[in-house]
DNA sequence: CAGTATCCTATTAGATACTG
DNA sequence: CAGTATCTAATAGGATACTG
């Protein structure tokens, strides 16, 4: 007999914090948002290459569910939504970063480009406040 | 008509960071390696909760495959197979206890339990060495 | 403008059986 | 013992069309 998946029971920390910020978006996303600070939804989709409104949309809910990203939306016409971190959102920055320096050590080697080639995740360069 | 998935194409290190060590094996395996150091295939297994030799062979392939896991096999009757971290794999492990300390102070509020459930990622153990 | 809805594909995970 | 082979299932991602 086949058996359902497991449910991820006791899950430990470190596959939380993976589930929040890992995965092909969302660390982009955060990455983003924390150089850009507020965007309207129409940037934050340009910022991100080759992303669709599906996906942009689903990972937006769950970076606002996991309490990430902050929503605000404005009572126009035509509609403004601005996204931006929480302060939870904030404070995974410092981790991506670390992420980031440590790739940038084996980047090279494996891509041949240097790092100084992905712009959106530059974390050298100041972020703006 | 359907176009074929993108392309990968200039990777940021963020995304060679989440590939390497993210996702739901591989951290653990990491993690595992970490705290018991050298171990056989099947005391690795043991050590992973509810993971199938399929996986885990798979997992393991990669992380040899991206220079983070060694492999070694000694030509014994029965067979045995060691795996330990490299030194670019021990490079990731204080990456993985910022993600874990990260956590902790999120953990209970979503899951209800203590950090201290989660013997296999407990990095706040002494490591042996 | 800021998304939904729908359908499809690609990737990853899991179950089971089997082998050098 | 340490896997491989082969299958099915679940999930993430993608394309396109459409809406308040």
């Amino acid at each position: 007999m086949y058996q359902a998946k497991l449910e991820k029971d006791i899950r430990c920390p470190l596959e939380y914090g993976l589930d929040v910020f890992g995965g092909r978006w969302k660390s982009r996303i955060i990455c983003v948002l924390a150089h850009q600070g507020t965007l309207r939804y129409g940037i934050l989709k340009g910022e991100m290459t080759n992303i669709t409104d599906a996906v942009l949309a689903q990972n937006l809910k769950e970076l606002i569910a996991d309490g990430i990203v902050r929503r605000t939306s404005f009572d126009e016409i035509p509609p403004r939504v601005e996204y931006n971190l929480t302060e939870k959102g904030e404070s995974v920055v410092p981790i991506l970063q670390t992420i980031c320096r440590w790739s940038g050590a084996y980047h090279r080697e494996i891509s041949g480009l240097s790092i100084a080639q992905c712009r959106k995740c530059d974390y050298t360069a100041e972020k703006r406040s």
